[in-house]
DNA sequence: TTTAAAACAGACCGGTTGTCCTGTTTTGTC
DNA sequence: GACAAAACAGGACAACCGGTCTGTTTTAAA
């Protein structure tokens, strides 16, 4: 057996090759898996330095404490789900209904084929750390506005080409944000997606439904306008 | 000093009244408040202990396990304060819509005149714990469950007196509790509950009001919103 | 090559956590 | 009053957590 192969770390000390940034992104990764799937309290950070191969000299090193990690996972990988799977696509779409309409039905396919409700990132940590630190607040709260910020301006665009004159943004972006995350909760807590399609059929049809008579896009639309003098 | 009346507990063991009920009742008004305001992993049981002025001893004979408590807290007090704030209120109502106006409206000056959010108190654990516990998510889904039901029954109710023909029951409820859950998860991490109202105005104008005919309270309403309008 | 800073390794520590355990006191029943 | 069970007291403990510390290696500039 020689000595200089199966060399002991102080022998050969071995080739180590640094790499910030992919360190600093598994650490990232496996942070926001965890807190996602443990939330943050739960998820101890000997767990993460485990499954990220990491050091506690390394993780020290790019992240000084657990919250600024946590604070890392919101501002650079919340943000950016929040972008991806909602902001993006509404300015993308043909329309701000569209837009919502199409997002909803395309989380609902998701978690369908996946079989798992992992829950809203946003909502997930907003509700464990929104009242726990200011700063985490702060950094949520930025999320939410720059989302519903997002589905207004694209109201406001619509305005500007003739449709939806009578939609307040404001009011139209809080109720689509707001519907998404209670029904997102009900989906992750009855780990059942149904509730999405429940709630995107009633946001639809200005929530009232007719079971009766679901086909018909020009018969929606008559009765939509039926339903405008009633409240609700 | 009178060896008698400042006596240890030793020389005068002191006079202990079992009230196991109230102990019981008060460890969990402690565990409540602290579950809602911090969650449940941040909760210590020693904390918990010297809020409720409990022993280790007492607490455990009561609640084995940290979770058997946190068990007792969902199913006795969060579904108590569904019951009360939404079951209930609605079955009141004079009608589905109405009952739900009426709690948001009554939620909503509430956090107004308290000036903190403290948000759902079932979302709020439902969030953290359903994930982490197939015990906690049963007994949480079971009161989302409960919820959509009671609106939807009424529903129902409004339906056999003539009402609502075109509205579905259990889209409309899952539209009403996805949309409050929503608007209390944004209200929370916002620490503002102007975004409530902005759900409630949305839901009652039908989120699908595309043309420009507009009735005079409705107009109004949104006049009042911009007058109330802050910066988030 | 020299050198200083950045990147990483890994042990260490004080404090906390949830639970368990052994006693003691109270309570209800006969 | 006897007595068993319930109710409560309080210490002990092992595991764990987050943060710190010192030291080593790599990297890049000079």
């Amino acid at each position: 057996m020689s000595a200089e192969i199966t060399a002991r770390p102080k022998a050969r000390p071995g080739k180590r090759t640094n790499d910030p940034d992919g360190l600093r992104k598994r650490v990232l990764d496996v942070a926001e898996a965890s807190f996602q799937a443990r939330g943050y309290h739960a998820s101890s950070l000997g767990d993460l330095m485990a499954a990220a191969g990491v050091t506690g000299g390394a993780l020290h090193h790019h992240f000084p404490t657990k919250k600024a990690l946590a604070l890392a996972v919101i501002e650079e990988r919340v943000a950016a789900a929040v972008e991806a799977t909602w902001i993006a696509p509404v300015q993308a779409a043909g329309s701000a209904r569209e837009g919502v309409r199409s997002v909803f039905e395309a989380v609902a396919a998701e978690l369908e084929q996946q079989g798992f409700v992992r829950g809203c990132p946003l909502n997930n940590l907003a509700h464990e750390l929104s009242l726990a630190d200011a700063d985490f607040r702060a950094a949520l709260a930025g999320i939410f506005s720059a989302w519903r910020e997002a589905i207004a301006d694209r109201i406001r665009a619509d305005q500007q080409a003739g449709r939806e004159q009578g939609t307040d943004p404001q009011r139209f972006a809080a109720l689509a944000v707001a519907t998404y995350s209670g029904a997102m909760s009900m989906a992750k807590t009855a780990q059942d997606s149904a509730v999405l399609r429940d709630c995107l059929n009633a946001l639809e049809q200005g929530a009232s439904s007719d079971s009766s008579n679901k086909g018909g896009a020009v018969a929606k639309r008559r009765r939509r306008v039926l339903r405008q003098h009633r409240a609700f």
